[in-house]
DNA sequence: CTCTCGACTGTGGTATACCAATATGGTATC
DNA sequence: GATACCATATTGGTATACCACAGTCGAGAG
C-alpha cells in the first residue's frame, strides 16, 4: 500500500499533514529532506500538482491549502459521479463483484482507528467506481477521494461518524445486493449529502484549533 | 488561443494529428523538433500524459492512441457530466450567461470550416460548463473535451454533421433560455448520444484510410 | 545456413552547473 | 528614526553530463 518511489512519500507527508495545508515548499529545500536531486523532486511536484495536492504561488510551491468552497464544490462533483457510478454498477456488476463490495463496507468496522477507517471509506468507494466499468469515472473518483482525503480524516475522528459512515455503506452494498438500483442510488446520495455536512462542520467548529496548529482553513 | 509554450506547441502537434497516434516519442528525438532541451521536454510529456494525450509504453513515450472502447468509455462519462453540468447551469445561470451561451451557439455556423466548427463547439460547451458554477465539473468537461478533440475532428468533416452539431447546440441554450431544465437536460443527452453515434461510426468507417495514413485505431 | 553471444546505440532517470529574476536585509542617507 | 537603495542569497527554469538498462545488429561459431 505504501509507495515508497518519491512521489509517493511526498503524497503521504502532504496527506498525513506532515506537510502542512498552505506551506511553502521550495525544491532545493526538499532536497536533503527526501534523499533527491531536483529533478525528480520537481517531477513529482508537478504530478501532485496535477492531483490537487500542490499548488503553485506564482512560481513558488506550496502544499494545497484547505477552503470550504472548494470542499463543497468537491462534494457536489462527487454527488454527480458517484450517483452515477452506483446506478452503472447496479446494471452491470457481477454478483461476486458485490459481494466483494459488501465485504468492503462491513470491513470498515466501527471499533478501528480513523486511519483504517478512512482507507477502508476509500477503498469501497473505489471498488463501487471499478464494477461501474468505467475507467474515467474510477479516475475521476479516485481523484476526488484524494482532494477530500485530508478533511475526510477531520470527519472520521469521532467513533459516531465511524459508525454512520459504516451503516451507510452497509446500505448501499445491500440495496445493490438486492438488484435496486434507485434504492442504492438514493442511498449514495444520502451518505455523501450526511457525510459532506458532518465534514464541513468538523472543519468550521476545528477551524480555529487548525490555525494554531499551523493548518490554515480559508 | 495559440500557445506558443513548448507545452502548447506539442499539445497542438498531437490534436492536430502532425503527431500521429501511437507514435513513439523520443525526449531527445524532439530536442531539434522544439528546439528545446529534455528538461522542458519531460516536462511537457508528464503534463500531456495528465491529460491523456500522451501515454507511457513501458519506459517509452507515446502519443496516445485511439481507441473505440476509451470513446465509448468517454461518451458515457461525458453524458454524466453535461447532463448535470446542464442541470446546474439551468439553475444557476444569469440572464448574460445565458446570452452568452446562446450567442456561442449560433456562432457555430455550418458555413464554417470543420476546425472552426470544432473551436466554437469546444467554446459552447466549455462555456455551459462555466456557468455550472463547479470548477471541477469545468475542468472535467475540458479533459473530456480535449480527450475527443482528434475524434470530434472525424465527425465535423461533413457539412451536414456541423449543421446538427450547430442546431443541437441551439436547442439547449434556447431550453436553458427558456428556464426549461428538464428539457435542457434532455437536449444535451440527446446531442451526446447523436454525436458519438455520428463519431464512432465516422472513426469504424475511416479507420482502414486512417491506418493507411499512419493512424492505428485500436 | 542458423543460432548465439557480444558490442553498440539509444532510451529514460538522475545529478548538477549555470542563468535570470526576485525577495531580502543591511547600510547609508536624508 | 525612517526610507531608499544596493549587495546578496535564494528561487525556479534550463541545459547538459553521466548512469544503468534494454533493444538491436553484426560477427563468429557450430
Amino acid at each position: 500500500m505504501t509507495d515508497d518511489s518519491l512521489y509517493g512519500r511526498l503524497r503521504s507527508a502532504i496527506l498525513s499533514l506532515d506537510l502542512a495545508p498552505g506551506q511553502r515548499l521550495s525544491e532545493r529545500g526538499l532536497e536533503p529532506e527526501f534523499g533527491a536531486s531536483r529533478t525528480p523532486i520537481r517531477a513529482a511536484l508537478m504530478r501532485l500538482e496535477s492531483e490537487g495536492l500542490a499548488q503553485r504561488d506564482g512560481k513558488n510551491w506550496m502544499v494545497a491549502p484547505l477552503n470550504l468552497d472548494e470542499i463543497r464544490a468537491l462534494y457536489e462533483y462527487r454527488e454527480v459521479l458517484e450517483s452515477a457510478t452506483t446506478r452503472l454498477a447496479s446494471e452491470r456488476a457481477s454478483r461476486e463483484d458485490l459481494e466483494e463490495l459488501a465485504e468492503l463496507a462491513s470491513t470498515s468496522d466501527a471499533g478501528e482507528t480513523p486511519e483504517h477507517s478512512l482507507d477502508a471509506g476509500t477503498s469501497f468507494h473505489l471498488e463501487l467506481a471499478r464494477i461501474s466499468g468505467n475507467p474515467f469515472l474510477e479516475d475521476a473518483m479516485r481523484s476526488v477521494l484524494t482532494r477530500l482525503y485530508r478533511t475526510r480524516w477531520l470527519e472520521v475522528q469521532s467513533a459516531e461518524s465511524r459508525d454512520r459512515v459504516h451503516a451507510e455503506h452497509s446500505s448501499i452494498a445491500s440495496a445493490l445486493l438486492a438488484g435496486d438500483s434507485a434504492s442504492a442510488e438514493l442511498a449514495t446520495i444520502d451518505h455523501l449529502r450526511g457525510t459532506d455536512e458532518r465534514l464541513r462542520q468538523s472543519v468550521a467548529s476545528d477551524r480555529l484549533r487548525l490555525r494554531a496548529s499551523g493548518i490554515a482553513v480559508d
